[in-house]
RNA sequence: GGAGGGGUACCAAAGCGGUCAAAUGGGGCGGGCUGUAAACCCGUUGACUUCGGUCUUCGAAAGUUCGAAUCUUUCCCCCUCCA
């Protein structure tokens, strides 16, 4: 394979099947390409699982290609059931277009704006799945499809041999996403869609259909699924998504998520999550003893590309003094409470349940009796503990610690 | 349309009149060990509490009972088999 960019999205290890790799590489080499992928609009942001497909997306904007942004107002409202073993929630349309509006802004982020010639296109498939009129649908494009063929893929397969019921609605779901991919093709001259390694069904039934209505090649590139070395899902830590929007999940807490990566996972995200070139990620997997740097490199550079260079060198700042000299950083998320409600002092129950540090004050309680808690790097082991001004260092700022790694600044205001 | 099975906490799954805020496993959280890792060990996992207890929870509603997750009725939802 001869084109720089498909040679690279192999060597990170993104790629995983293609339609007509040959094919794809010829035309790479002979001209800059647009692309496309497809984001579900189910949340108000994407989350890491996601992050792999627009790190290929700015590889492209690299290679001088152009990524176009589909946001599936449309086909949210529908519900793709591939890898679901049930209905997801239906969501309601005003929903949907406020989670589109939230999650543009992380493309805005991590994609490059500013080159003309790579600047990304966004579009909503909503503004043409929306205008379909049923009977000239099902004759232009539903002739095309077969039920036979509709059947055996894996997302009604497995619904359906699992007994699990597949709506109707559901069912249609890959023809709509063909459709997304004819349509970019004649609007947007775009001939490759990309998309998780679960959409190769879907895929394929969009270069088929360009190929029947229009007789041209289009082609079809999935990437590789994450696997964890603890074998749970990327992204979802049960403590919640990591999400990609800052309102949700802090550049601090993002930066913390990557440098407490497993360390047999390190490697893998060094060339998924950053932009390391792929021979100085092989030197430093060799030569660098300490992990632990590795890990702090690869944070570095994951949240640079997300939050920026300022917002990734603040945090790990803040870790450095957090969790190697026990102090506190500036990043640490803050609680601000006011003078007045202070002089009387705060019991140390309400303080963290009603800031959201714990769920509940039983919550706190419990933390409390097995030594979790800690003020100013001190157990606190009084439950009934009334926060007062002498507590705060300076008579300005009080850290609370739960456990090793949850840190809050208390700053009067 | 007919026959049967089932809906229990974050998930899976026991309980089938009181001793049930509900066994057990997974997950989560905390502690120990360590390297902000993994593995392992320990604790914890509804809310409120003056730590005595109190309140709300087992698909929904109504009822029987001194007392219900457990029994009855109606309703909703899911699954299996037959048509």
């Amino acid at each position: 394979m001869k084109n720089a960019f498909l040679n690279e999205l192999q060597k990170r290890g993104y790629l995983n099947h293609c339609t007509d790799l040959d094919g794809l590489d010829e035309i790479c080499n002979k001209q800059k390409i647009n692309a496309y992928i497809g984001f579900d609009c189910t949340a108000s942001s994407l989350h890491v699982g996601s992050l792999l497909q627009i790190m290929i997306l700015r590889l492209m904007q690299k290679h001088g290609h152009r990524p176009i942004v589909l946001m599936g107002g449309g086909t949210t409202l529908i519900g793709d059931p591939s890898g679901k073993d049930s209905t997801r929630k239906i969501l309601k349309q005003k929903e949907i277009s406020e989670n589109i509006k939230n999650i543009k802004k992380v493309f805005l982020k991590i994609l490059d704006t500013k080159n003309k010639k790579t600047k990304p296109i966004f579009v909503n498939n909503y503004d043409w799945l929306s205008k379909l009129n049923y009977i000239d649908f099902l004759r232009n494009i539903g002739s095309q499809f077969t039920l036979n063929k509709m059947l055996t893929f894996d997302s009604v397969k497995l619904r359906l041999d699992r007994e699990q019921s597949l709506s109707y609605m559901e069912f249609n779901y890959m023809i709509l996403q063909a459709y997304d991919f004819y349509k970019l093709y004649k609007d947007k001259k775009c001939i490759l869609q990309i998309g998780g390694s679960d959409q190769w069904g879907n895929i394929v039934n969009g270069v088929d259909l360009i190929r029947r209505m229009l007789k041209k090649d289009s082609f079809g590139l999935t990437t590789q699924l994450i696997t964890l070395a603890s074998g749970a899902k990327m992204g979802k830590t049960e403590k919640g998504a990591i999400w990609l929007n800052e309102n949700l999940f802090s550049s601090y807490d993002y930066w913390q998520f990557w440098r407490n990566t497993d360390d047999r996972d390190v490697k893998k995200f060094l060339y998924f999550f950053t932009e390391i070139k792929s021979e100085r990620i092989e030197q430093l997997v060799v030569n660098e003893k300490n992990i632990n740097k590795l890990k702090i490199l690869l944070a570095n550079e994951a949240t640079k590309i997300l939050h920026g260079e300022i917002a990734s060198k603040k945090a790990e700042k803040t870790a450095k003094e957090t969790f190697e000299s026990g102090g506190s950083g500036t990043d640490l998320p803050e609680i601000k409470i006011k003078k007045n409600d202070l002089e009387n002092g705060i019991k140390i129950l309400d303080l963290l349940s009603d800031n959201k540090i714990m769920s509940s004050k039983s919550d706190v309680r419990r933390a409390i009796k097995s030594s979790a808690l800690k003020m100013n790097n001190e157990i606190l082991l009084e439950e009934n503990k009334i926060v007062q001004l002498s507590d705060f260092s300076d008579q300005k700022v009080l850290k609370i610690s739960f456990g090793k790694k949850k840190h809050y600044l208390i700053k009067i205001i």
